[in-house]
DNA sequence: TCACTAAGTTCTTTTTTGGAACTCACTCTT
DNA sequence: AAGAGTGAGTTCCAAAAAAGAACTTAGTGA
């Protein structure tokens, strides 16, 4: 199967990895929530390749992740800023970084710890249904086949 | 960067993505969560080639994320199974459909809904904090470099 | 005029995929 | 007992994508 085909998929997770499976694309959003918005610093940041870069935000921007604004004429000058779709990409992010500082263990110290501006401490993410509060786990949901 | 230098980064989203980014991890992932454990349904359910399925088992398999199991001797066959690790995924699973209902149209009806086992209704995930029970966006935490 | 900047683009080389066929150690059918 | 079938891979070649480095374009500032 090519990639392409990918966003054809019925499954919402082949549509999703569609947009977001590869390498460098969440690195890219992780940069533009922590407010880095200009191709240079970000090909510095990540060590990616321009050509890559580049491609990685043309599709970004398709798929309408980022938008990209001119932040000055003469000459005319991009940034690349998360839209409210991109934005509702938090909760993947923050379930990834979740996820990484448990099972993938860091040979250095850890670059970033997210904290609670309520209460100051690191935040302990837990992914509850919002219409009864309860955790969600595979064990108490089901899945409804329907394509 | 080359790829395998992206898990000695610091950033646990580089961690992340070492094991989970790119085309094909996620998708393997789901099929376990669906509870498929051999290979060749894998592959004719994925339409991956068997070249890169391999390579994933194996590469899943040394991440911690699967176990790979003798289910019959004479001849020695194996199937994959989620470990703890690979269990703890769900959470980014849901997310990643919840993004992509919302935020990548499908061509064709979707192929699955998650349903609470305690409604019998489609989950609405919001991610919390545990300590306080509040939701988790961009707006109300902060981040913390450590790095 | 010359160096510098930002956002790319254009090469060439290396790495990863895709696609198909082949292997191996059996079991099952005729 | 020969031949087909099964499951989990491996091997080979061609195609696509990524790495790495240099080049371009439209300016500014010294």
């Amino acid at each position: 199967m090519k990639w392409d085909t990918l966003e054809n998929e019925p499954c919402p997770v082949a549509r999703g990895l569609s947009v977001l499976g590869d390498r460098w694309t969440m690195m890219v959003v992780r940069d533009c929530f922590l407010g880095i918005r200009r191709f240079d610093q970000m090909q510095q940041r990540l060590g990616i390749t321009r050509h890559v870069l580049a491609d990685r935000l043309r599709k970004l921007e398709t798929a309408g992740v980022l938008r990209r604004d001119p932040y000055q004429d003469r000459p005319v000058r991009y940034e690349y800023r998360l839209t409210e779709q991109g934005k509702a990409l938090y909760p993947i992010l923050v379930t990834l970084i979740d996820w990484a500082e448990d099972n993938v263990p860091p040979k250095t110290v850890t670059a970033m710890t997210i904290l609670s501006q309520e209460t100051g401490r690191p935040i302990d993410p837990i992914l509850v249904d919002s219409n009864t509060g309860n955790p969600i786990t595979h064990r108490n949901v089901t899945v409804r086949k329907t394509g």
